[in-house]
DNA sequence: GTCACCTTAGAAG
DNA sequence: CTTCTAAGGTGAC
């Protein structure tokens, strides 16, 4: 199965101490959540939205169940409870990917290689940062808590200085 | 088809 | 220590 059927997005904003995240919801749960002052993204792909008529009434409440997630992860908290998420145009590989980060608890870490390891493709580290990049729903997926091997930072698609200061609230030192 | 990417262990200089 | 290489998955061009 490729990307297609699901769009119809919904989008929200959420205030926190660190700027306005946007989340992007589809009758199926959380689809994307975005870092803020990216004015840029904001036009991508929801558009369509506006002329659709749906807007299931769970999102209220799983809007609620986002925002309350991500302030905890945003003070280094690990969320006691996230909405349903809508991976449904992505790749199997990327949401094993992405399930196996989700097992990583508060203040740990792993690296590209651990995490590839752990999902059967030792082999695949590469592509472990491919899937990291391509994660639509950062700091609740803790893709910052993925760092290189020997302690190292690595990389961040949406900006270095988040991925070290997300790792600094958790209380982790590089 | 080609290329660039949030990588890494190992071999060579 | 520094540099180079090979190997996965995916999306942009």
């Amino acid at each position: 199965m490729k990307k297609s059927s699901t769009q119809a997005l919904v989008v929200r904003p959420i205030v926190t101490t660190d700027g306005v995240f946007l989340a992007h919801y589809t009758e199926k749960g959380l689809a994307e959540l975005n870092f803020p002052g990216k004015g840029s993204e904001v036009g991508r792909g929801f558009s369509r939205a506006a002329n659709k008529k749906v807007f299931p009434a769970k999102i209220p409440a799983w809007h609620r169940l986002t925002e309350a997630a991500l302030k905890k992860a945003l003070t280094g908290h690990a969320p006691k409870k996230l909405p349903p998420l809508d991976w449904s145009g992505t790749t199997t590989f990327q949401q094993s990917v992405w399930r196996e980060m989700l097992k990583i608890a508060c203040g740990e870490t792993r690296s590209y290689g651990q995490l590839a390891t752990n999902i059967r493709k030792p082999a695949a580290v590469r592509a472990v940062g491919g899937a990291c990049g391509a994660n639509p729903i950062p700091v609740l997926v803790p893709c910052h808590r993925v760092l290189a091997a020997h302690g190292k930072i690595g990389g961040f698609g949406g900006g270095l200085d988040w991925k070290r200061r997300l790792l600094a609230r958790e209380g982790m030192v590089l």
